[in-house]
DNA sequence: CCCTATGTTCAATGTTTATTGAACTATTGA
DNA sequence: TCAATAGTTCAATAAACATTGAACATAGGG
């Protein structure tokens, strides 16, 4: 079932519902090396985020981060690509993901998985 | 006790933390509706929110905007009058206040407790 | 076709959260 | 001193949330 993960439109995505997502630290963290990486591939894949949690918690984790608008998924092959839904954030909440990527990368190493994030490489 | 309510200081404030508070919607109305006023009398009684939920209630939220230093309260005989830790906040979240309470702002209709701001007089 | 790698879904658990009304505290004013 | 006003605290409840492991689904390589 759902081969495409189902995302909210643009005017979908509510304030509420992102700024709540944005307020667990797991979440933050994932946010956060997507906004990273946006520079470079602007994709990672689920398993670039092994070292925040157990592979079923990242999935929850995940999905809310979909329902919310903050990303987008698309499936190449065995796995996911994910990416931030950078303009379509910005369209509604002007300054708002660049204001809290911001203060998390102020605040990195009080931010406990964030802090973790230069330990991706497993094995 | 707790005759003048304990605040964070101002590094014990915590990125997690205040979008958690932002992000329900009766704690976003307080903030709006402080935001509103900081070009006033920058303070607000716990009666002037009364619109928005019952006493005990808000009370809770009252306590959580507090626990995490988004809002600062006072006692002035028998009220207490409260105002946005906005310098406080800017300094360690350049922008983030900003960005919450304009995109809220853009949305004022979307958000049920923050559309029934215009109705504070209550008899 | 089977095995492996990548992720998701499901069920179970324990924790946190929001909400309510009743009881309480403290201050003001008659 | 008594009553009214302004808020808080407490206990109880129901809902939402994060976390875990096991089972499942899908694609790719031998």
């Amino acid at each position: 079932m759902s081969r495409t993960p189902l995302h909210p439109t643009r005017e979908q995505i509510e304030l509420p519902m992102v700024l709540d997502c944005l307020s667990d630290p797991i979440r933050l963290a994932i946010v956060y090396q997507l906004a990273q990486q946006e520079r470079v591939s602007n994709e990672l894949r689920c398993g670039d985020f092994n070292g925040l949690a157990g592979k079923s918690n990242l999935a929850y984790h995940f999905a809310k981060l979909r329902e919310c608008g903050l990303m987008q998924t698309r499936i190449v092959g065995t796995s996911r690509l994910m990416r931030l839904r950078r303009e379509d954030l910005d369209a509604r909440f002007p300054g708002l993901l660049d204001a809290v990527i911001n203060s998390a990368a102020k605040d990195a190493d009080r931010l406990q998985p964030l802090s973790a994030c230069d330990v991706v490489e497993a094995d």
